[in-house]
RNA sequence: GCCCAGGUAGCUCAGUCGGUAGAGCAGAGGACUGAAAAUCCUCGUGUCGGCAGUUCGAUUCUGCCCCUGGGCA
């Protein structure tokens, strides 16, 4: 029996992902696993950018409203349900379609994660009141004593790597760079089709980026952070809150910024979000390419191994289903 | 028309007691193992509004002009 493929559609925010996984979803029988940590949280559609509700009807879509705003989700939860649910999917007879642009649970997907002690978030405060009183530099200073090739590894002022570290030193007793060094990874036997799609000039993108977020603010994005705040246990530390738009308006709803302050930040954190996606996947190994202009026409694209010829001038929907024939999906 | 305050990086501004200038934000590049839409690192030459004067040397002092606020008429 061959191995199941697992198609991987990435790129970064804005770029059209969501579209063109319906595109390949009408030519193949598919189930969309959703690679996205902000699309786990219920109540958060609008600025999330979250598929639709018909859209979500017509194609089965997984872990989208997972979690509640005020509970956390992580990497490693990701990799156990994404795992989990590519199994089943395949069991049905049907291909995984994993769109999204959290890089590290696609990361963490295909390479493994080490067995490592779950966040916890007494320890965490405690680090942090530590922190306020002599600094991160200080608590890198320690990290350096317990955990040395860890310390090496992050720089004195990354606050949250320094508390992840001494959290899993302190918690499990022993240096996370011990736990990483044994951790085996096994590889799961699966073919990996990874498809990135992306504006060929960063300019593209910037303008969609702003376009999208008037749209969501024309759609009653700030009527939904308001919903949120009315909660009493939800705050501006959390990592929902902290997503990119949300904290913004959450700021203008708390009255510290005003309302062209809120748009021009929440505008500014959406495209150095997407920078630091293109970021991971400048790095990324065996993907294909496929660069678009404002039509979301083919610009070029730089296939792997087979290598089809790509036409530029033809839509990506067109170049991405003919290149999925090409190898044989 | 007169008076006052300004005109310095894409934006907001600091500064140079005369020796051609630097912060924050934005932007670019990079990192990334249970918060990752997070967090962190690196990157700053710009007719210092224009013209003239003084000076070895002017973005800085002087004069005139232009522009933007505000005030008085």
């Amino acid at each position: 029996m061959s191995e199941a493929v697992v198609i991987c559609l990435m790129g970064p925010t804005a770029s059209g992902k969501t579209a063109l996984a319906l595109e390949i979803c009408k030519q193949y029988s598919c189930e969309i696993i959703s690679v996205d940590s902000a699309l786990v949280y219920r109540g958060m559609d609008i600025g999330t950018a979250k598929p639709s509700l018909a859209e979500r009807a017509q194609i089965p879509h997984h872990l989208i409203d997972i979690r509640d705003p005020a509970e956390p989700y992580s990497a490693a939860d990701f990799r156990r349900d994404a795992l989990q649910l590519i199994r089943e999917i395949t069991a049905r007879g049907r291909l995984p379609l994993l769109v999204g642009g959290t890089m590290l649970y696609f990361r963490v997907l295909r390479e493994g994660i080490a067995e490592l002690p779950a966040a916890d978030s007494e320890l965490r405060s405690a680090l942090n009141a530590e922190a306020e009183r002599c600094g991160w530099p200080a608590l890198h200073a320690e990290l350096t004593r317990v955990d040395p090739i860890a310390a090496a590894k992050i720089h004195p002022n990354h606050s949250q790597r320094i508390q992840r570290a001494l959290e899993v030193y302190r918690s499990a007793g022993v240096p996370l760079s011990q736990l990483q060094r044994e951790a085996e990874y096994q590889q799961e036997p699966l073919r990996w089709v990874q498809l990135a799609v992306a504006p060929h000039e960063r300019r593209i993108l910037h303008e969609r980026i702003a376009a999208r977020f008037d749209m969501m603010l024309a759609q009653g994005f700030i009527d939904e952070v308001a919903t949120l705040r009315r909660r009493s246990d939800l705050h501006a530390e959390l990592p929902s809150i902290r997503a990119v738009g949300y904290r913004q308006a959450w700021e203008y709803l708390a009255q510290q910024t005003s309302y062209a302050e809120m748009v021009q930040k929440g505008i500014a954190a959406t495209r150095q979000l997407a920078k630091r996606q293109l970021t991971w996947l400048r790095a990324w190994p065996d993907l294909c390419w496929f660069f678009t202009d404002a039509q979301q026409n083919i610009v070029k694209s730089e296939a792997v191994s087979t290598s089809p010829v790509m036409v530029p001038g033809i839509t990506i929907k067109d170049a991405v289903l003919k290149y999925l024939d090409d190898i044989s999906i």
